[in-house]
DNA sequence: AATTTATAATAGTATTACTATTATTTAAAA
DNA sequence: TTTTAAATAATAGTAATACTATTATAAATT
């Protein structure tokens, strides 16, 4: 992970603070990468010990449970997605073109101008794409939203929200549009690549497929061009 | 399940056909029960066999493992949705009104009309809503997919486009719009229900929140009212 | 140098996912 | 009406997973 992108995650998801030993790092970078080669559910901490030459116990003692590591890197990914909305937004001031430039970001298979990390990050998104559903889409939502573990994702949901009413204050449904762009984004990724019957890539001439859809639909309903 | 509805699932999903016998239609309609009450992670064959008294290996006859189990009640349920399609699209001539049916039976927490069975289908529903994600998102999607595991859902999908295409002929994106109906449909209903915050269902009035913001949002794509 | 304190490794357990083999029932053939 | 065979289910396992209590070791403090 980026040394010089430090996003406090919140202290809930993990029971000892993997940015703070060499151990935990490890624990975390290298637990990107096994989760990106094996699948969330092939994924276990036994494999991830190995890999880093440690045992089972002491990743343990860092992360409750393999679904807590999962949080945890989503909320780092999605602090991550609103700091680039932070960075990218900045020089524009069309609340439309600001929001043409949120779904280059969302739909941008690897984000842009960081050099030496992106090979990481590529695998971040990868995990996000394909995993982040399974992080709420469980029996505990309930215990786990109390401990405010979507709350990075709720913020980006309400940050893009309110871009939305600036174009169109009398929208009623600016955070289930948000909300839907954001899954969107990722599972039209992945149909396009995985099931592409279900989507129209095939026959599509441009190089960001899932931009260029997300785009029509957001200037359709939101009506600008 | 219903008998009057007997449709033929794919015989790659099962090793033995559960309609073909009491213990295998008891298999599929106690699943049902179980994975709702329990979620798919928490759902076990052993479970299953204690639940129906039988044994976990009995079960293993007829499935290869849950996640093919899940398959085969998915496919069961976007046969049921084709069907309903069938029945209560037939009616209605005008496209516009025709794809505004099928956005209330794809947002319709329980579909309508067969009395006695509706109890199933609801938890049936319940089932799609929370775990069809997870057999799509998995490392194997490439073999599942070539033993058309997901045949129904791509021709759900495609009846859905061609609504879509008559109505607007020149649309680009056809398939990507009639999947993100699917999967929009599911998540905002969840999100209505879990994490209300990525939804504005708090200040909603209408009693469908789901069709309403997918009406609104096809609407608008398809430029009609 | 002695003693906390922090950290990691050992060695387990219960559960899960799955299978080879055996037993029992059902049905067809002699 | 037996005999045989085919279908089906139960017994009894194994390897892997998810997780934990306890012990050992290293670092830091007094």
């Amino acid at each position: 992970m980026d040394l010089l992108l430090q996003f406090k995650v919140n202290s809930n998801l993990y029971l000892r603070d993997p940015e703070s030993s060499i151990l935990g790092k490890q624990i975390v970078r290298r637990s990107i990468d096994l989760i990106d080669e094996l699948g969330f559910e092939q994924f276990t901490f036994k494999k991830l010990a190995l890999e880093i030459g440690t045992t089972e116990a002491s990743v343990y003692r860092y992360f409750e449970n393999k679904h807590r590591l999962l949080l945890y890197i989503l909320n780092w990914y999605w602090s991550y997605v609103e700091y680039l909305f932070l960075v990218h937004l900045q020089g524009i001031k069309s609340p439309k073109d600001r929001l043409i430039k949120v779904l280059e970001i969302l739909s941008e298979p690897l984000p842009i101008g960081y050099g030496e990390v992106d090979f990481e990050k590529k695998k971040l998104v990868q995990i996000v794409i394909k995993e982040s559903s399974k992080a709420y889409l469980v029996k505990d939502i309930k215990e786990i939203n109390n401990e405010e573990a979507f709350k990075p994702y709720k913020e980006l949901c309400s940050t893009i929200a309110q871009l939305i009413m600036e174009i169109k204050p009398n929208y009623a449904y600016p955070h289930s549009l948000a909300s839907t762009m954001i899954e969107t984004a990722h599972h039209q990724t992945y149909f396009a690549h995985h099931l592409p019957k279900l989507t129209d890539y095939s026959n599509h001439k441009g190089k960001n497929y899932t931009f260029d859809f997300l785009t029509h639909l957001v200037q359709s309903i939101l009506n600008f061009n």
